[in-house]
DNA sequence: GTTATATGGTGCGATATCGCACTAAATAAC
DNA sequence: GTTATTTAGTGCGATATCGCACCATATAAC
């Protein structure tokens, strides 16, 4: 499978490119649809998504920066943290510095919720997982953050 | 950042084995929106990954099949095929075999869109891969497609 | 055969996502 | 200061996705 006359310096292939976001897809796809079903009902995984977010990288961020980590429109984030508020989940204030925004912050449930589904979750996503060497997950995590971080990059392009 | 005493054999800590599933979700999210950005208006990343799938996999299976192979819902897949069919990027018969079922079988048009598109996207998501060397760029793939399979298999838990 | 069950597909209503237009507030230009 | 431009957020209409109910056909049970 591997083509041992390819330098690293040299461009993927387009077919093998394409079918790496394939998979991706793919596999994203299939975790949404268990993660959607381990979630209560009226909840999905873009709730979910903002709720791990805001553990991850830190409170109280504003909608704008939300929707541009998730890479989706703006309304969609009113949307899915309308959602949110609804179910007491997070809670928004107005931004002290600037009267346009809003920053977002996660409650006590919400971060209960989030422990929960991790727990619920977890074990069953490890175990999809156990085939896999260690060294090759980090390797994984790694080269996806630096895709992700690229796509980030030239998102306006 | 790899931890050596860890052996193979054991499951993955929970932590790592859900940041590496939040990245795949938020690289799917970033890769299907600027998918959607190449395609002509009214269609959707859903409508190529079908056109893409016909191509990969074989032409002329049944939505159902389709359904399952993409993980969504019928009913998902009778409205993404019948915007493909509008477009007239896909056709439908009747199955001969089986009077519940139908096939699937790509146009000329649509053979055509799913290459048009490919060659757009492709130098660019290329670029993405370039710091990634060959090897585990294979392996990452390799893996994905075992957890993919995995995932398949036990949808119905 | 007849009946029961399983499977493929669709219609319909509810929610999610998105593009467009709009308001309010901040920033820049002058 | 006044005006123009940019930015954050929302309302609204259109499409996508999904769960549920339903029909048609196939398969199994008998």
């Amino acid at each position: 499978m591997h083509n041992p006359s390819k330098k690293s310096s040299e461009p993927h292939s387009l077919s093998l490119s394409f079918e790496l976001f394939n998979e991706i897809g793919i596999v994203a796809q299939l975790a949404r649809s268990k993660l959607t079903d381990q979630l209560p009902e009226g909840l999905m995984s873009s709730h979910f998504g903002v709720l791990n977010h805001l553990i991850r990288i830190g409170d109280g961020p504003t909608p704008m920066k939300l929707a541009s980590a998730f890479q989706v429109p703006k309304t969609t984030m009113t949307h899915t943290l309308k959602g949110l508020v609804a179910n007491q989940l997070v809670d928004i204030k107005p931004c002290s510095e600037d009267g346009r925004s809003k920053r977002v912050w996660i409650t006590d449930a919400g971060h209960q919720l989030r422990q929960q589904t991790i727990a619920n979750m977890g074990p069953e996503l490890a175990g999809l997982l156990n085939n896999i060497p260690d060294q090759q997950l980090q390797t994984m995590i790694k080269n996806l953050t630096t895709i992700r971080q690229q796509l980030d990059a030239n998102r306006g392009s």
